[in-house]
DNA sequence: ATTTCTGCAAACGATTTGCACAGGG
DNA sequence: CCCTGTGCAAATCGTTTGCAGAAAT
């Protein structure tokens, strides 16, 4: 299921690519790859990463480049967590309406779904005159671990 | 009603301060007078500006320093909406659970409280092992005056 | 007197951009 | 060939910080 969803976002990208005129280069393919590869989430520097292990000519600056380019394409999605920095979230092609659960303690990230979220932010948003475009949840909490022991399993390491 | 609160605003914040052991100065009184003295919305360069308006010799550190301690008193909250600058928000003792609509075309905020919303967020934490600490939601959304016309009376000015 | 605050200006870190060359159509 | 894409390094922009003097307790 992974990899036939990686081969459709594949195909997606190549036809949005092309639809938009821009060209195909090895470089894009490689961040395409990383981008794409993986479940997890990721910064923008953490993507150079993964492209270079792919592709060592991939450089900082046209990661920054292509990046806007995935998000515009809808597949994937600019997360504004509390950090400093931005984070990427590959999984909206497969969980269209998915929003974020932040572990205060250990900064873990939970992705989780709900139709009645999704509902009652329609219902508030014509209720105000608007229609929405982009709806974005973001929860930051203390795990039952943490009430229970006073920390998390995952400790504070990749983040703080 | 909004003098009231101003009021207690102060109060709240003067005991803040005094058991933190932070000093007062006629710096920090003029930052909290202007981030209590509106219930719009601000950068914290524009809040450097409505300080200054009041005491000529406050400076962009102390501005930044003020920042995080007035969002640690709790009165004040620290927005991420999608725009690259942090805003803040000086409506919370008011409103402590409201979220943000924003119009996507003039950047217009928009303000909205549901009861519906807050238990679900509740609900959903408990459900995944959480306890809720910091709710956000926030909405980007066409008004219906776009729909319409095109545009928005208010038009893209302050932002973008 | 002691310690916290302040303004200034330099430092920072993530992101962006100008440039000349490489490479896709 | 023409024009877009690229790497590099410099520039930007919001925010942070080191320092020496100013002010609060």
């Amino acid at each position: 299921m992974a990899t036939a969803s990686r081969e459709s976002v594949r195909k997606t990208l190549h036809e949005f690519l092309a639809e938009k005129g821009f060209r195909k280069t090895s470089q894009r393919d490689a961040i395409i790859e990383a981008a794409f590869g993986t479940h997890e989430h990721y910064t923008a520097e953490e993507l150079l990463v993964m492209s270079r292990a792919i592709d060592k000519s991939v450089s900082r600056a046209t990661v920054y480049r292509t990046l806007p380019i995935l998000v515009e394409s809808g597949l994937l999605r600019e997360l504004d967590l509390g950090g400093e920095t931005k984070i990427y979230d590959p999984n909206f092609l497969e969980h269209p309406t998915h929003n974020h659960l932040v572990c205060v303690d250990c900064k873990k990230i939970i992705e989780f779904e709900d139709p009645n979220m999704e509902l009652l932010e329609n219902c508030i948003s014509r209720r105000l005159g608007f229609s929405p475009a982009n709806k974005m949840v973001t929860i930051e909490a203390h795990c039952d671990e943490f009430k229970a022991s006073g920390t998390c399993t995952r400790r504070p390491c990749d983040k703080d």
